[in-house]
DNA sequence: TATTTTAATTGTATCTATTACACTTAAAAA
DNA sequence: TTTTTAAGTGTAATAGATACAATTAAAATA
């Protein structure tokens, strides 16, 4: 096809900061992978990738999750569009950044680790190339946002959670600490949670009752004009 | 330079949503063109462009609003990236979009004319090609998140204005009716705005007091800790 | 078996923000 | 002088957000 000849093509990047929550230590965590080629061969970096001739950005970005993690079918969302000229000095890469909320222990650890995958506590990050620490800062921005209004949440956690542990993510999330009462008042006033018949025996004698988020509830929630709103002193 | 070699490049475009507001008409309007050139030749579409080599996105962006518009150092922010690989039929385009937020009365007229360029009103817009519909669709919404929480509905207005046509443009944004004691309190309660000494006198016998947004007292309020807030009733 | 220990669970009162609502006023036109 | 028209103004009721501490379940220990 002769349209569009003579104009100047790119090379198109996405790039995956992928977030996890550590429900033993109580920190959200980016896994992360030490480059093994050049540019930068040793340097910490996010999950990237090229674009294909023949994917779209989000294929794309679900091809590297899944080359990294083994998960397909993950919680991904796009944030942002980094097209300076300088941005990576190997050469002119416009990359596109999605964020990944996936459940730790679901990863195919043997595959990480082949690729030099470690999750890394987002409050000590280390050096990332290029504008990858940018890329962090607004995806995490995004991601307090979206988990104020929208149940992402439960993304991060294992399908039955207790409301402690949910309590838990939320703080590490926004780095602060929540009320205990208002929180459980707000998150079970919006009837999204159903509440098993069973406990969690590790962390305290008494043991807490596991809870799983409902789509389906979730869905009616939102047809009646309701609006999920997790934002608690 | 051998890095990268062998891998797929790509086309890449930015798409302009450029809203403007009608104070008399009291509609919020888009900017759009009647395509010159194929494919779509004659069709309405938004004011796009390839990005050149040593431009950043951004920069392509405004360029592009600018060529239309005749200007500069308008408010933009990028909305959302497209690669899906057939959303352009005439070859595989990955497109950033952007809207921008003008003074209508401040355009180039005779410029935009040259171009092809008409005001739509939002309320009954043409069908456009491509996914220009769902680009508009987006960043509408991305703009109403934002009026809410962010003083950016100032952009649309002339420099100075009154309360009646602040709540005007408000309404048109929000497609609904707002209390204007409400809206009132609201608004004049932050402090960002100063009162003039002039009328404006062409609606009303009495007259309407102008104002204008100070964005340096906007500057002190977040430093303060508070945040913008026009979501009313 | 009784006591201790520890984390889970629960409710209310106060404060703040949102909402609903209608009359008065200024100024030109008649 | 009266009429007309849009601008401008305040308060009470309601809903939502916040601050705050004692009780309970269950294992571990004495």
């Amino acid at each position: 096809m002769k349209i569009y000849s003579g104009i100047p093509k790119h090379l198109v990047a996405v790039d995956c900061i992928i977030f996890g929550y550590d429900i033993m230590e109580k920190e959200l965590k980016l896994l992360l992978i030490k480059r093994g080629f050049e540019p930068a061969k040793g340097k910490w970096s996010l999950a990237g990738g090229f674009v294909y001739e023949n994917e779209s950005l989000e294929e794309a970005a679900a091809r590297v999750l899944y080359n990294l993690t083994g998960l397909r079918n993950v919680y991904m969302e796009q944030n942002y569009t980094y097209g300076e000229v300088d941005r990576d000095p190997g050469a002119r890469v416009i990359s596109t950044s999605f964020y990944a909320l996936i459940k730790i222990q679901d990863i195919d650890r043997e595959l990480a680790e082949k690729n030099g995958a470690h999750w890394r506590s987002i409050s000590r990050l280390p050096e990332l190339i290029f504008d990858h620490t940018r890329m962090v800062e607004r995806a995490l921005n995004e991601l307090r946002q979206q988990a104020k209004v929208k149940p992402v949440g439960f993304e991060l956690l294992p399908e039955t959670f207790t409301l402690v542990q949910l309590q838990d993510l939320y703080e590490a999330i926004y780095q602060r600490k929540i009320d205990k009462r208002n929180f459980r008042k707000k998150i079970l006033s919006m009837n999204l949670l159903e509440k098993l018949d069973e406990k969690e025996k590790i962390t305290s004698k008494r043991g807490a009752w596991y809870y799983r988020f409902i789509p389906e509830k979730y869905e009616v929630f939102t047809q009646k004009g309701f609006y999920f709103n997790l934002d608690v002193s």
